[in-house]
DNA sequence: ACGATGATGAAC
DNA sequence: TTCATCATCGTA
């Protein structure tokens, strides 16, 4: 299995937000902590597009926080949320072009804070490239996975975004008890 | 249904 | 410096 691996980067990720959503649905986020190494697919992301997108962090420009984004793609985005909980996104697209993916599930885990409490993943990953040497990074293992089993949903948790709130920006891997 | 809990951005 | 808000989750 480690033939057919392959690490995902900047050449993937930037291209346009919503077509590597389409796309990085079945791929594997790998995490090394401590010597340990596991790997997760993902199976549920939102897509965050740019400055016009009332739902992302960046339509207030570009800021402290959100500078991240503002980068170059194939870069790791990690903010808090309530005071409690860590959110995982890969930045896509070209540099100074706001845009991210936020991870919300992975095979086992339903949640994005949840992944991030089992990954143990916290703002230090902010701003890393996603890279081994960085302990976190994505990989193409080989699994292609068809149009038809990837519903699309609006967004949850960005009502205040109005009109943005609607968009189908939500992707998600239909489980097998589903089909 | 609700409270926990702290960073962020904007107002003052 | 203060204030409202927030890409959530566990408990009730």
């Amino acid at each position: 299995m480690a033939a057919l691996a392959k690490i995902l980067k900047k050449d993937f990720f930037g291209r346009k937000t919503l077509p590597v959503c389409k796309e990085l649905i079945g791929k594997f986020l790998v995490r090394r902590y401590k010597e340990k190494e596991s790997a997760w697919m993902i199976t549920e992301i939102e897509a965050y597009d740019g400055p016009h997108d009332k739902a992302c962090h960046a339509f207030k420009g570009k800021t402290d926080r959100t500078k991240t984004m503002f980068g170059d793609a194939g870069v790791f985005y990690v903010y808090l949320v309530y005071g409690l909980y860590h959110m995982l996104n890969i930045v896509t697209d070209k540099k100074d072009y706001p845009s991210a993916i936020l991870i919300r599930g992975v095979e086992g885990i339903t949640g994005p804070g949840r992944v991030t409490k089992h990954l143990k993943i916290d703002k230090k990953l902010n701003g890393k490239k996603a890279i081994p040497a960085n302990g976190l990074w994505i990989e193409d293992r080989g699994i292609k996975i068809s149009k038809k089993y990837i519903k699309r949903t609006p967004r949850i948790g960005v009502n205040y975004a109005k009109e943005w709130a609607e968009k189908p920006y939500r992707f998600i891997l239909i489980d097998k008890k589903n089909q």
